[in-house]
DNA sequence: GAAAACGATAAGTATTATTTATTTTAGAAA
DNA sequence: TTTCTAAAATAAATAATACTTATCGTTTTC
């Protein structure tokens, strides 16, 4: 009977087409690889990889088997995970994805107390757009992810964390400070500062503002950032405006000011892949969080949720 | 790692809740499983059995981790089904199931024939209404089925075989025997025998005919039948009408009577579970059955599908 | 064409699974 | 209670097999 060691080993022959280097990371040496293949090989009557030349390759089959030596694999894995989650243990490794225009605002809040609350958990986090997390997520690259949801994607359950309003930041002397809450109106008329593509919150800001995708440069100066901290120092500098996540602002100042009603709320989520098995880790975390940020950050009835994508 | 081999002791001994008698099936000794059982036990640092008293049950743990050990052990099957498969390796053993109203007319015509063909393969057949062949397949106790179609499950797929007409049969001397066609006005003025509940030919029927469910004996004889056979001997005997599919129907003479157009017709398919491997073995069967009826039953455009449920 | 890289093979060792024989424990009967 | 029986755990010995080091052929590269 094939066992689960071997399907170990030629998933990781797979990944690495070298079998030293796979001998390596499944910390034996290169004849036990070469060995427990070719029995695999043997009981199944078939080759799973073509040696003839090299780097060696995946046979016809080989590929076939490899992806479902993968799903018994995880599912084997989900199996451990779940008797740990039963006894309660909050413990071992969690990857964790997340956005660019939520990470250093949000992270800071709950990282380290996490951590410490839990000293058994170990965190790696990876910061992706989230288009890398959801591809990462079904590979299992990564565990759980906080993002801006809904994705309404298969086979990705979301567990929504909370609601920030989107705001506008220009500089202090700007018209706007005098305003109240500023109308769609008035904000259409400005120059607004964008993030380049593959953010989702550019997405999100072109569908609340209903403007275009821009073209190429209808200004002078049409430089697109890759995070709200150059976009902020622009508006500064250069004037214009631009549309800040409510945790993204440090103290409200005369710099920041709300839409009208109904206010836009981005609905950010922990999101997993529907075959995620610690499900009460997923959940400390969670409450974690929650508790970490301002309360009225968690009631979703103060505006309306923004859809995207 | 906890092994394979492991994993089918414990779901061995889950499944007899004795150790003696897991052993046997194993074909190991009792003190295997004590110490493999143990030694699992260590490892997850959980019990899985409570054998405090007799006989031993299930711990909570225990519970939620045969019931993913069953998964892995599935689809590591799988896994060599899915190469077994690839490589066009007709063989090994099908657990098929089919509905009583198809199978004394359609396993005579491919079964034997099947068989012969492909000397490798076991064919274990097992007479089910098409609910309990529904639980059957999600419980990997049938590997697939022939029965009447759209069944709209999740988790089932269909693989549409064949369309048969859904005729009336009468006594010879009947008045339908002087029409071309009975029109379902006058169909709907006789007396219909039906199969007793439970059957999916009487949902049809009950659906084609657009009578409500019969409440009980609205005449003096009331007789509800499970096979097709004896509503046959009922009509000849008795009088009224009863309505029959195509391939009951053995020789088309003066008792058989077409509906007018649109002709109804049953869907008949192969069904199996999402997670069935044998791909090649299923189209195998397929297309052998299809070569084996009648041509016409193939074209789904000489009639309209009857819903059902 | 020589050197380097790579995987296969051989032989010995360590580990682990399994067996038989026996003991302990739990439930039923006297 | 005490005794008896069925069931699971334990002990010791054996069989199976996974792994290591050393070495040998190929294939690839320069």
């Amino acid at each position: 009977m094939l066992s689960l060691l071997q399907l170990e080993y030629i998933v990781a022959v797979a990944q690495h087409r070298h079998f030293a280097k796979a001998a390596e990371t499944c910390f034996v040496t290169q004849p036990t690889l070469s060995m427990q293949i070719q029995k695999a090989e043997e009981e199944l009557n078939a080759l799973i990889f073509d040696r003839s030349r090299q780097p060696i390759s995946l046979t016809d089959v080989g590929a076939v088997l490899v992806e479902q030596a993968k799903i018994v694999l995880r599912e084997h894995q989900n199996m451990l995970d779940m008797v740990k989650d039963f006894r309660n243990d909050i413990g071992g490794t969690l990857h964790l994805g997340i956005i660019p225009t939520i990470a250093p605002y949000l992270l800071p809040l709950f990282a380290g107390d996490f951590l410490r609350a839990f000293p058994q958990v170990q965190l790696k986090i990876r910061e992706l757009t989230t288009f890398q997390i959801s591809k990462a997520l079904l590979n299992d690259e990564l565990d759980v992810a906080i993002l801006a949801t809904p994705l309404k994607e298969n086979y990705i359950l979301e567990m929504p964390l909370f609601y920030e309003e989107i705001m506008i930041y220009s500089q202090p002397e700007h018209r706007f400070a005098q305003l109240e809450a500023v109308p769609m109106s008035e904000l259409s008329k400005e120059k607004i500062w964008l993030l380049s593509q593959g953010h989702c919150f550019r997405s999100q800001i072109i569908n609340i503002c209903n403007i275009d995708e821009p073209k190429n440069s209808s200004s002078g100066l049409d430089y697109e950032s890759g995070s709200l901290e150059s976009l902020r120092r622009l508006v500064d500098k250069e004037g214009g405006v631009t549309l800040l996540p409510e945790l993204a602002v440090t103290e409200k100042n005369t710099q920041v000011h709300s839409l009208c009603a109904p206010l836009p709320l981005r609905e950010i989520s922990l999101v997993y892949a529907r075959h995620f098995a610690k499900h009460k880790l997923l959940k400390t975390l969670a409450n974690f969080i929650q508790k970490n940020i301002p309360a009225h950050l968690l009631n979703p009835k103060r505006g309306q949720t923004v859809e995207w994508k």
